[in-house]
DNA sequence: ATGTAAGCGAGACGGTACGTCACGTCTTCAC
DNA sequence: GTGAAGACGTGACGTACCGTCTCGCTTACAT
């Protein structure tokens, strides 16, 4: 069984990995300044000082590139930290999320990028993958946290939690394009807190 | 100083208002298939059967009249009936905006429109006062008929209850692309009331 | 009778014509200098000052350009004057034929012509009918006159006649890249107009 | 004295000179295809099966590569055999230069040669050296041996006599691109022997 | 009623970017 | 150290639109 690894004939030439790298850095600047559909290729190559066929070579055309570079725009979330409290987690779940959202070169890619996805299935789930998944899975334990601690029934509604964790955020500032202040976080960690505690004590 | 006004003598010719309205219909067509920038002038007038020229003279960019076409995708927001609840009023406004941003050509344009607005301050100018005020409005008045009820108190937090009409969807439909089943908006409606109403009987 | 002429609706754009000269002019000067492998449109265009588009609007490809261009390169060929001899009448054709060869520009596109005619059908005829045919045109005169004056027999071989007026200096310059001088010239018509006249006392 | 080719003292690694004949037989065959500007070094090494390194370490360019492997068309020109007339061996070395030329390889590649060679001292040189040259001594042994005979007086132009072998051949087949019949050739054969004898009677 | 300025469809214009291909150089690995 | 593989920067290819422009024709006021 000595085959397997030796389909390859000989020294094959490889991408380097540091270009992609570089490209790829350089691409999500272009994306942030210019948008999707202002970024070009020869600019990206121009300033990578790269020739365009070591863009071809690696993607096979100008929106794979963009949605892989967008694709790595990894959400290094940080873990969401046992505050002690439902309320102290969420204004933390929201800090997070805020702290993302609020970045300039992500905030100005993200709403590019959701645009975009509504054309392109593959960008789309990307997306989901990359950027949505992680940020649910931290809200879930925030929820799973307080479902413990007794602060939550162990019935509330994730789907809806989850999103209202995100929703107000993106909406103000990403589409209302006005500034989150401690204060708005404030205010809405408190309408939140009392939204997920208020089925509680229900009928 | 006879002249200024006295420049033109003689045969008006005016741009021909039914010729606008079907290339701003056929851009609207385009940026909903294409995308802000996939839409090509070409096509556009292409389909419309004028020469570019028409185009031209009417919006000096693509982006112009890009941004006026979606400007123009007026909000043809019905009036916020009466429910006599405030539960059943946010129902309603839930619904109205939902019926919004479900419309397949709106939807996607809205978040092209999004994602431009970040470079384009006019564009930003333009989507606030066009799409978001009157839906704001609309919202107020759902807020000012609770607290004539009695079901909400007069210091209620009106941006972050305006923002949680519209946010939870446009994130649900627009980013994470789900759809919205009536049961998840009653859900929703059962958070949001909640969420407003639990502050009332607060300490 | 209002209609018929009425199908072109209105004032068509029109491919300037000194804007095609122009960019003729400059490909040939490319062509001369460069080769047609190593002519580029994007040279000419540069040169021309017009956008690539001009040319493509023209000629579908860079071949049909070369071609085009070096079809224009007419043959501006004097006529032949009648010099009361034969072998005043050959020496003329020669000298008309070298003037033409030792154009600096001409010499070198024919030969790069005549390599690119054995792989395009439509240059060979091009290159026959714009550059071989006047110039045998011109060597019969000379051949019918001599006749007329009983230097040469009916029956001379045109053929062969016709190729000899060209094809020595053709072969001398174009080929072997030696330079033809006034008394090559003078040898070369000694033993043109012996060969020709030379069946004439035949057995 | 069997050193010089002794250098190499160890793990030889000499280019394989079967490639290098490989190679070189393809690239024949590519040119001859498709002309000097559209041959490919990719199309050669990879129709070689070879790397290209394998080219590039035995010629710096693609323009020495095709030089070279012009340059080994060797011409396997038979040796002219005495057929004991002036006549006859004009229409010898005729048919020697006819077969030559009418090699359908050979007979496109030196066209593009001859293009090529005036833009290149190098290639001119050589294309004299390996394929004017032979050429043209062989030419000269018939001239001698007519002298020898009687039949041609000893200071015959030689030069033009030279050139007139191959001149009319080149330009009816390669220039004219018309078929060289047995019957031209005859007439040829006439009128050339008739040129350089015409002035043996003289005064 | 007519003159005339503007609107109109068409499309050429100089550009920029697309994605492809080949150049000649270089590096890597296998033999 | 030859050789196959192929990545590298470069630059031309031919295409598609950009926004500008000019061209004749049509239309609708203002006289």
């Amino acid at each position: 069984m000595d085959s397997g690894a030796r389909r390859k004939p000989s020294g094959a030439a490889v991408l380097r990995p540091e270009l992609t790298d570089a490209i790829v850095e350089i691409t999500l600047d272009e994306l942030a300044e210019k948008g999707f559909g202002r970024m070009s290729m020869e600019a990206v190559a121009r300033r990578a000082g790269v020739g365009k066929s070591a863009l071809y070579r690696r993607w096979p055309s100008k929106q794979e590139l963009a949605v892989d570079a967008m694709s790595r725009l990894s959400v290094p979330l940080a873990e969401a930290p046992d505050t002690g409290s439902l309320r102290g987690d969420v204004r933390a779940v929201l800090e997070a999320t805020l702290s993302w959202l609020d970045d300039p070169r992500l905030g100005r890619i993200l709403t590019d990028l959701v645009a975009e996805a509504r054309r392109n299935e593959t960008l789309a789930r990307a997306l989901a993958a990359a950027v949505g998944e992680p940020r649910r899975a931290r809200g879930e334990v925030v929820l799973d946290r307080a479902i413990a601690r007794g602060e939550l029934p162990a019935g509330v509604d994730r789907e809806i939690a989850l999103d209202l964790f995100a929703a107000p955020l993106f909406w103000h500032l990403g589409v209302r394009l006005l500034p989150v202040t401690p204060e708005y976080l404030d205010r809405l960690t408190d309408v939140l807190t009392a939204a997920l505690t208020a089925g509680r004590t229900g009928p």
